[in-house]
RNA sequence: GGGAGCUUAGCUCAGCUGGUUCAGAGCAUCUGCCUUACAAGCAGAGGGUCACUGGUUCGAACCCAGUAGUUCCCACCA
């Protein structure tokens, strides 16, 4: 059957994928074997992969497929998150567009649209998943919401707060007016924008006095409870104690001292408004001043406000500006560039916000995931990131896990009445344990669940343990396997959202570490350095990308720039080097497999290959060492460098043109099935980067068996480091592309045989690959001389000389002045190391392995130059 | 404001304990080739004052200090 000039993906892709799936080659049940453990980070319920999964999955998977190969019992847990900001916010624009309001709806009606939702889109991404070939045992696939997983956030809930580590109260929290709901500190992202600054004069109270004050947000004004300067600034001095109105409002608030603010900035004079600022807040709490707040949860001007009721904050802020403009408050405006957060989930404005909310004490838990993280029992790759860490868990503030959300695990806390609260699982436990606190319940005794749901990190800080079931049942067998599972692949955006998070709760539920390694990735970046987001539209779609270049394409292009920790700066060309690294391996594949059949051949290539099955093994187990040392380096991309050239350079370049038989020829079997244990190996070591065109290939190559795969195989062995025939090759491959390079300069066309002789006296090292070099550069021989020819082209190959029959050609000047130059450039060479030799301080200071290199140094240049300056002689002789 | 990192070829990056495996790789570029596996290819070649300035050292891309640029994290002076 005729075999394709190019690999086409599209034909194999699919077939193997369910061929590994029909075989449960992805399945892991705990056995005798080492396990080797990897949990996904859970995407998005209702996502879509980016590219950002798309990296990510793809490491997990080379990780996962080579301990696999490696013959460990390799389990890679799937599963997806509930999300609950971005869900809820999904759900509610969907219902919105159906002409169906939130809040219209029961949380139970509500919640039964969010499940529908979840039931349409939830997976999507998983499927995804396996168009990139993902290696992920289905069968384990969790979701943070299931009820397995629900019961334990749940009873870490109740256990938490019976430790007394978690607590409710007032606080000013951050607010996302889209989302409706508190978020925490680590979901606010702070930007610079361009805003303006408004000075706006208040009058004192009974004078004609004016104090000015700078702020960003008029709006607030209508919020002020105080006027606060520092106590030291003598512009204020005389006010001390006074009241001053404030405008629009005319409220009459006092003028407080406090060396919180800092007289350099603005007029000095700060205006507060504790419900609508954390230090505001602070002062407010200080100083007993009074809180009134203007907005609604919307971000709207509240009643309170008693102006611009119902309207947005942005639009008050330019109306009211232009209001005091009017009154003559507004003294001036100057551009301003100020620190805005913004909703991680939504993007909306966060809005500083008084309200009661749950939160989780981290001073004490965080203690162990810090000491972990720092004495390396878990290992952040790359290290850099163990100052953040250490920076961020030395100043870990308290954790506010409420949600004003629907969709989520909702909190277990009772009320009753009376606003009193108990911590329970069910509605009859807290009724038990009201009662214990002497409560009697009477028929109109009503208790209730608080509404708010759990921030949805706080599921996910349960996933290693929880995928497992040890919450449910500690001690099952999973739990004990798998746990601690060994590698983690992530993002450094959620090293505190979630790794720092998991780390805490494995050492607070399992007393032990929940993963080894943190490998951390980059962002994906576009061509100018932005970060791929759908808003910004600059993100191709992954799936479009696998169907251009085929999944292993695009798994190549993703890892070959993409180090540990840097940030991978996309571009579609890296996808098309994948894909054409897959072609160049198929057609190795169609040259190889032309070989099998002797038919229609003329006779057998009975020339000697043994030397050079022996240079590629050597290479191969050389290799294969260098790539095993790599990936305990977690240097991925580097990994996948060094077989890229060993498959297109070693072994296409040189090895296969190398024992490519004449044209009609038949290959010798042994040679032959030499080449295809060579080439099974490094279909082997591919396998992680390029699934699907290894085992096409694999399964091509040789009978197999109906269940039999690529990636079930072993991972190639290593053996002794062989480095004399290494070097020895490396030197023939050095005379090869001096003689093509003649070739080149001297318009000799490769049909033309050329002749060629060795001078002798010296070792033979490289004969071993004269007919190896013959064959490469079209020789008609290489003829052992004892006596140097006069007029021909020398070649140096460490201490060989070697001449090049081209007399006719050859332009003594030119030779002469390559010579010379050469001579020229190692006397100077030799001149460095003589200096470095003399120098006394050298010889006594430097280690003596060094000197004696530099010995060395010294005399292979003096031969060198002695060489180079008979060949220069010789050169002239006979013209 | 505090902290951390980075700066090596046109691009993306290696370069470990200071010393010829020290200036490297892939891509891109240039030149010549449709050589019967592959033009998604083959062969060859050219690219770098290792950000800058000083210092330490017999010797610095590498160690130290400073400067500039850049990225990230934390904190949020309205």
């Amino acid at each position: 059957m005729e075999i394709p000039k190019t690999y086409d993906p599209s034909a194999t892709e699919d077939k193997w994928y369910g061929y590994w799936m029909k075989n449960n080659f992805f399945k892991s049940v705990p056995d005798h074997r080492e396990p080797y453990t990897i949990v996904i980070p859970p995407p998005n319920v209702t996502g879509v992969l980016h590219m950002g999964h798309m990296l990510n999955n793809t490491i997990q998977d080379v990780l996962i497929r080579r301990a696999r190969m490696l013959g460990k019992n390799a389990c890679w847990v799937p599963g997806t998150d509930h999300a609950s900001i971005a869900t809820e916010a999904r759900v509610v624009a969907m219902l919105r567009e159906k002409g169906i309001e939130k809040k219209d709806l029961s949380r139970e009606d509500f919640l039964k649209h969010a499940w529908e939702w979840k039931e349409k889109y939830g997976g999507i991404i998983l499927e995804q998943l396996k168009k990139l070939g993902a290696s992920c045992d289905w069968d384990r696939t969790r979701f943070t919401m299931e009820d397995d997983l629900s019961d334990a956030v749940i009873e870490v809930f109740i256990d938490l707060y019976k430790k007394g580590h978690i607590y409710r109260g007032t606080r000013m929290v951050n607010w996302d007016p889209a989302g409706l709901t508190a978020v925490s500190d680590e979901e606010v992202i702070h930007k610079e924008i361009d805003s303006t600054l408004y000075y706006v004069r208040y009058q004192v109270e009974d004078t004609n006095d004016w104090v000015t004050i700078a702020t960003t947000r008029p709006e607030t004004i209508l919020g002020d409870t105080a006027i606060c300067v520092n106590p030291e600034d003598d512009r204020y001095k005389h006010l001390h104690g006074k009241n001053i109105i404030v405008p629009m409002v005319n409220r009459l608030v006092p003028i407080i001292t406090d060396s919180y603010v800092t007289m350099e900035f603005g007029t000095g004079a700060l205006k507060v408004t504790p419900a609508h600022d954390i230090n505001d807040y602070q002062l407010g709490q200080k100083h007993k001043l009074a809180t009134i707040d203007v907005l609604t949860p919307e971000g709207k001007m509240s009643a309170a406000a008693g102006f611009y009721l119902g309207e947005d904050r942005f639009v008050v802020r330019k109306k009211i500006a232009k209001d005091l403009e009017l009154t003559g408050n507004l003294v001036k405006t100057e551009p301003y560039k100020s620190n805005v957060g913004f909703s991680e989930r939504t993007n909306a404005v966060i809005e500083p916000r008084l309200s009661m909310q749950w939160f989780l004490k981290m001073e004490e838990i965080s203690k162990p995931a810090l000491e972990n993280v720092m004495n390396d029992n878990i290992r952040l790759v790359p290290e850099k990131f163990k100052n953040t860490y250490r920076h961020w868990m030395e100043n870990v503030h308290d954790w506010c896990i409420s949600r004003q959300l629907w969709w989520g695990q909702q909190i277990p806390a009772w009320y009753d009445e009376t606003g009193d609260f108990v911590v329970a699982k069910t509605e009859s436990d807290a009724r038990i344990l009201f009662e214990a606190k002497g409560k009697i319940f009477t028929k109109e005794s009503t208790i209730s669940q608080d509404e708010d749901v759990l921030d949805t990190w706080f599921s996910s800080w349960l996933w290693p343990i929880s995928v497992f079931d040890g919450f449910k049942d500690p001690n099952n067998a999973d739990i004990n396997y798998y746990y601690p599972t060994n590698d983690l692949v992530t993002a450094p955006e959620i090293l505190f959202f979630w790794v720092a998070r998991m780390i805490i709760a494995g050492y607070e539920y399992r007393g032990e570490k929940p993963f080894t390694n943190v490998y951390l990735t980059g962002i994906v970046r576009d061509k100018l350095g932005r970060k791929m987001s759908k808003s910004l539209g600059n993100s191709p779609d992954p799936l479009d990308l696998i169907t251009k270049y085929g999944a292993d394409g695009v798994r190549v292009g993703m890892l070959l720039s993409s180090p540990a920790g840097n940030d991978l700066p996309f571009d579609e060309s890296l996808c098309e080097q994948g894909r054409n690294f897959a072609n160049k391996i198929w057609n190795a594949f169609r040259l190889i497999n032309g070989w099998k059949s002797l038919e229609d051949k003329e006779g057998v290539d009975n020339r000697d290959y043994t030397k050079i099955t022996e240079w590629f093994k050597a290479k191969l187990e050389s290799e294969t060492a260098n790539i095993n040392d790599l990936y305990s380096k977690y240097r991925i991309s580097e990994a996948l460098m060094a077989i890229y050239k060993l498959i297109w350079d070693d072994f296409c370049s040189w090895y296969l043109e190398i024992v490519k038989p004449g044209i009609g020829m038949a290959m010798q079997e042994a040679t032959y099935n030499t080449t295809i244990t060579f080439f099974e190996s490094l279909l082997k070591l591919l396998h992680p980067f390029m699934p699907f065109i290894t085992e096409e290939i694999w399964q091509s190559i040789r009978e197999r068996k109906s269940n039999e795969s690529i990636m079930m195989e072993t991972w190639p062995t290593t053996g002794p480091e062989e480095s004399k025939i290494l070097n020895n090759f490396s030197s023939a491959m050095e005379l090869v592309t001096e003689i093509r390079n003649l070739r080149k300069t001297k318009n000799i066309p490769m049909r033309e045989p050329l002749a060629v002789s060795l001078f002798t006296g010296k070792s033979d090292a490289i004969a071993d690959f004269h007919s190896m070099i013959i064959k490469m550069c079209n020789l008609s021989g290489i003829e052992i001389i004892s006596n140097k020819p006069d007029g021909q082209a020398p070649i140096m190959i460490r201490d060989h000389e070697y001449f090049i029959h081209i007399q006719g050609l050859i332009n003594i000047e030119e030779e002469q002045k390559k010579i010379t130059e050469e001579i020229i450039y190692t006397k100077s060479f030799l001149e460095s190391v003589m200096k470095k030799l003399s120098n006394e301080r050298f010889v006594s200071n430097a280690n003596p392995e060094i000197v004696a290199t530099e010995n060395k140094k010294k005399s292979d240049a003096e031969a060198r130059i002695k060489l180079l300056e008979s060949q220069l002689e010789g050169l002239g002789k006979g013209h």
